[in-house]
RNA sequence: GGAUCGGUAGUUCAGUUGGUUAGAAUGCCGCCCUGUCACGGCGGAGGUCGCGGGUUCGAGUCCCGUCCGGUCCGCCA
């Protein structure tokens, strides 16, 4: 037996006992004729402690020790004469009668503490001793830990968890995939799944009514802070339910999920539809944890003689509250942020209502007071605030607006880690235009159902019709992060044959991408539906941590590298010889 | 595909208008120290300034190229 106890457990009561532990040692403090070594495991540390006068030869061993050697020691708990308040084990120490070093270490390239001087770059590359750190021991224990009441929860609700293969057909809708080559089938190709989506609507076929599956997806897509090329979902489907339903039952695995992990309760989540979201806040991801909504000033900001507004298609304005003390070197240093290339804006206007009620603008050569104080009123402005006006293509500028909001939240401290705001988001478009392409693709996947009132509308040839169509399609937004996604999908095989004309798939292809699931749909499909939640960023939103990375034990870096294993890399020939494959570099 | 920030000691960083021998902190090594817990004190070692080219009497510093890392846009049904 290696230890009796953990680093974290011992306390006062079990002072005088003898005990043998083992772990890694983080420190050690060499006061001459006392030394002091830190023994820390995942659980905590615990102090030893090795007197000259108890045993001068060990003592001189003790001195010896490198950080991060495993050992193993014995001795007895023993009440410390100084104690240490920010430890659990603080009030106790181990004097040591006897240790064995287990296995040296080299000295780590960064420490192994909560503050790490490790750069990120050093810590993927050397991810096991990042691992090491509490920090995000703590991360990967909470990870588990929502993995455990998520299958709590829904098992509770009757769904059963089945696997789907990893290795599946490539379909050129959507993000691209990773391939995998077949050695038995030579210039043929798998695909790793973007999402289990197909095989959850057969499962559906098949009668299993609540399925779920806490699932690795892959998408050969550049990376983010908060996305790597395979990622973790928690994938539902359920038959005989309607948007209600499913929207429902993971409203309460969402509640029970912030109440297990973070003892967190969350109020009942609004809704908004995909037009009011876009409307009040240019986002289909609003962040709810902060107003400063748009208002539309278009009406009153034309037909004063400024060119800029006047050829506008749309000007929209927010409050900053409380932001009318700005100075001019801020005002511009936001302009020049608007005006980065990543956002786009050709310029940005300000009105100040100064807390004296006097009301200052970047445009006052074209608007008196009387016409700023409308806008102010609109607003909702009170002295002190600072209004911002962005105008131009109206899409364009509410995007643009959408992150002039949330940069001021930022700023101004309102986008607090700790505060929750969930939001559904629901009536999404079904399909959307693209202008290069000029063929309408799917908003969320091409087995999306359209809202039953809109079904006529799939008939029409004229854009706009089609463009507002509704689909039974709704995403999870928290704290202005999409958690996770779904919709109703589409059942019959008549309808889901007219949505794919309407993307432009010809019968033939359709039938070569998808016709094993046309097919199921003809033995009995029942009306089903389901959801998708991101795992990998509903950790690291409860977290209030920006990326996810320090949420996946092995994470991938910008260039989608595993700095550690140091992959991808180049295969043998003989490899590609029986893959049939030829590299050209 | 594009924008932007960075690369200097094991690590995190500083380095002035281009100017003598490139610094700090921390880590590492040695000596001292019996209640430390970010222990303390004294001393020491440690550098191809990412790489290549250019300008210059002289380049960590300026210019060009390139590689690597971070963030973002495009992309992510």
């Amino acid at each position: 037996m290696y230890r009796t106890h953990s680093c974290g457990e011992l306390r006062l009561s079990d002072a005088q006992t003898t005990v043998t532990l083992a772990g890694w040692v983080a420190i050690g403090r060499d006061l001459g004729g006392l030394t002091f070594v830190d023994l820390r495991d995942r659980y905590g540390i615990t102090q030893l402690v090795f007197d000259v006068d108890d045993n001068a030869e060990l003592c001189e061993r003790a001195r010896r020790l490198g950080r991060e050697y495993v050992i193993q020691a014995t001795g007895v708990v023993r009440e410390r004469t100084s104690k240490n308040a920010n430890r659990d084990t603080g009030d106790v120490e181990l004097r040591v009668t006897d240790f064995t070093v287990l296995n040296a270490a080299k000295t780590p390239p960064f420490t192994i503490q909560d503050d790490t001087d490790g750069g990120d770059d050093l810590r993927m590359k050397y991810r096991y001793l990042d691992l090491r750190r509490n920090a995000v021991q703590r991360n990967l224990i909470f990870r588990s830990n929502l993995a455990i009441e998520t299958r709590k929860y829904l098992a509770a609700q009757g769904f059963v968890e089945v696997e789907t293969p990893n290795l599946i057909k490539s379909t050129p809708e959507g993000a691209r995939d990773f391939v995998v080559p077949s050695r038995m089938n030579n210039g043929q190709f798998y695909a790793l799944p973007q999402s289990p989506q197909t095989f959850k609507q057969i499962l559906m076929v098949a009668g299993f009514d609540k399925y779920f599956q806490i699932v690795k997806c892959f998408r050969d897509e550049d990376l983010r802070a908060d996305r790597q090329p395979e990622f973790t979902q928690i994938d539902c489907e359920m038959s005989f339910v309607h948007q209600e339903d499913i929207l429902n039952t993971f409203e309460g695995l969402t509640k029970q999920l912030f109440r297990a992990a973070l003892n967190v309760e969350l109020d009942t989540f609004p809704r908004m539809t995909y037009d009011e979201a876009m409307q009040r806040f240019g986002s289909d991801k609003p962040d709810l944890r902060f107003g400063m909504e748009f208002v539309e000033l278009t009406d009153v900001a034309q037909g004063k003689g400024f060119p800029v507004f006047d050829s506008a298609e749309a000007v929209v304005a927010i409050c900053a509250p409380g932001c009318a003390g700005y100075t001019r070197k801020q005002l511009d240093e936001l302009t020049e942020w608007v005006k980065r290339p990543q956002i786009g804006a050709k310029g940005l206007i300000y009105v100040r209502y100064d807390a004296d009620g006097s009301v200052k603008s970047s445009v006052d050569k074209f608007y008196g007071a009387d016409d700023l104080k409308v806008w102010l009123d609109r607003c909702g402005a009170k002295p002190g605030d600072l209004v911002f006006l962005l105008s131009g293509e109206a899409e364009k500028t509410r995007k643009q607006l959408s992150e002039l909001r949330l940069e001021m939240g930022t700023r101004l401290g309102l986008r607090r880690p700790d505060d929750f705001k969930p939001l559904w988001v629901v009536d999404f478009p079904l399909l959307e235009w693209d202008e290069t392409a000029e063929r309408f693709f799917a908003m969320h996947h091409p087995f999306t159902s359209p809202k039953p009132a809109d079904i006529v509308k799939m008939e029409s040839d004229d854009r706009a019709v089609l463009n507002s169509i509704r689909a039974d399609a709704y995403d999870l937004v928290l704290n202005g992060v999409e958690i996770g996604g779904g919709s109703i999908r589409i059942h019959d095989r008549d309808l889901q044959s007219r949505n794919f004309k309407l993307l432009g798939f010809t019968a033939e292809e359709a039938e070569a991408q998808f016709g094993f699931l046309l097919g199921a749909f003809e033995y009995g499909a029942p009306p089903h539906g389901g959801i998708a939640f991101g795992f990998d960023r509903l950790n690291a939103v409860m977290n209030g941590a920006n990326s996810i990375r320090d949420f996946i034990a092995f994470p991938k870096n910008n260039q989608g590298r595993d700095m550690m294993i140091d992959a991808p890399s180049s295969i043998k020939l003989e490899q590609l010889k029986e893959l049939g494959i030829e590299v050209k570099l």
